[in-house]
DNA sequence: TGGAAATATGTACTGAGTACAAAAATCGTG
DNA sequence: CACGATTTTTGTACTCAGTACATATTTCCA
């Protein structure tokens, strides 16, 4: 992420940061329904044309970060280390995410109040799907690449689909733990231990492909 | 599906049905995105009102059969042989589908206008993630119950999430097929090679519990 | 400094979905 | 069969997301 130095970029960032901010703060205070995108702008301080010229669609003022998620899949898999199968890349990133507090399976106080706001609406909610099924594809993607297979490989598509479902199951019971015993390591142990069980499904359903 | 005798129910059904059919029909000629509402109510001879009297949203009239695809989930589960577990019986579900030649796995030329139409649009997909999602938490809390488990217990949320993206990723796999070779013994066996290879997955990552 | 390019904003529109009321069809019962 | 109750159909009026298009404003660069 390095910060642009025209002014032109930085003053665009601001601006997206101002509506991004205004409107998950909306969202969160009285769920996606019951904010307006007129509000939105006014609480942004910015026109309401504005908003739609950042954000294609009113959901996508909330997930603004899907495109650092698509880099570090793409990276796990490209840059591992010699002798490390691709399936076992993604299976070391997501340990490696729970061991460096990455934010995107914090267990903490802003994301209690994240998980809930996504779980009230069905427009998030499938905003979220529809991320975790782009995910899904371009994971396969990269695997298939990452082993000189064709990009619409049925084997790799398995592989990214049942590894991003388990991701999805692992992340929302170890929010639902937290919530319960407020205790972040309780949370990252029911992650991934889920992500765990997850992975050796997934080994033993690719055995005889090289994505394993 | 017990035909009910009353007119009254006999008219709703009907009308139901001209709104449905209608609306399927206009889909697969200028995609969803193209029809309007007003349209599918005069193709059904109805007023606009009756449109959303039968179907809260412009999606539903496209899919208004999923509640058959959770009751034979269900039965599957529930009806199972004695000694046959849980995820067994899914599994022995999707090749009778297959075998009994069941429409929801159906490589025909029906279907063959039925999936590019809801690929088309961003609305079909987002309903169609959302009801393999409330599949999957259906299929969870059958799990559950049926080996007297809670119904929020982690492991029946994953196993039926990785059920669904399999179901999913086959029966994507095996359409391809059929369009590319015209064969529907091609695609019922890609479909069920893929719904194999995440049966064997499922059932090791279940290792050690009661579902398999 | 004078445009060229990018960004911000306004106006006017389409179309989904909701709230509410009223009309029409159907049903049960005396 | 008739009449009141219930269900279904339909119309009207509204809110709000999203689009098309034009205009103004800001930033940049030569």
């Amino acid at each position: 992420m390095p910060e642009p130095s025209d002014r032109r970029s930085r003053k665009r960032l601001a601006t997206s940061k101002a509506i991004s901010d205004a409107a998950t703060r909306l969202f969160m205070e009285r769920g996606f329904d019951h904010v307006t995108v007129d509000e939105i702008a006014e609480a942004a301080d910015v026109g309401r044309m504005t908003v739609f010229n950042h954000f294609p669609r009113k959901e996508d003022t909330f997930f603004d970060r899907d495109e650092e998620g698509r880099e570090m899949l793409r990276e796990a898999v490209r840059q591992r280390a010699t002798g490390v199968a691709p399936l076992e890349a993604l299976h070391l990133l997501a340990h490696r995410l729970v061991a460096e507090r990455s934010p995107v399976v914090e267990f903490s106080a802003r994301s209690e109040r994240l998980v809930p706001t996504v779980a009230g609406s069905e427009t998030l909610k499938a905003r979220a799907r529809a991320i975790r099924d782009e995910l899904a594809d371009l994971v396969a993607e990269t695997l298939a690449e990452a082993v000189g297979h064709d990009p619409a490989d049925p084997d790799a598509h398995l592989a990214a689909s049942l590894l991003l479902a388990t991701w999805t199951v692992a992340f929302l019971d170890a929010h639902r733990i937290f919530r319960r015993t407020r205790n972040r390591e309780n949370a990252n142990d029911a992650f991934l231990a889920l992500v765990d069980k997850g992975a050796a499904g997934l080994k033993a359903a690719m055995t005889g492909t090289p994505y394993v």
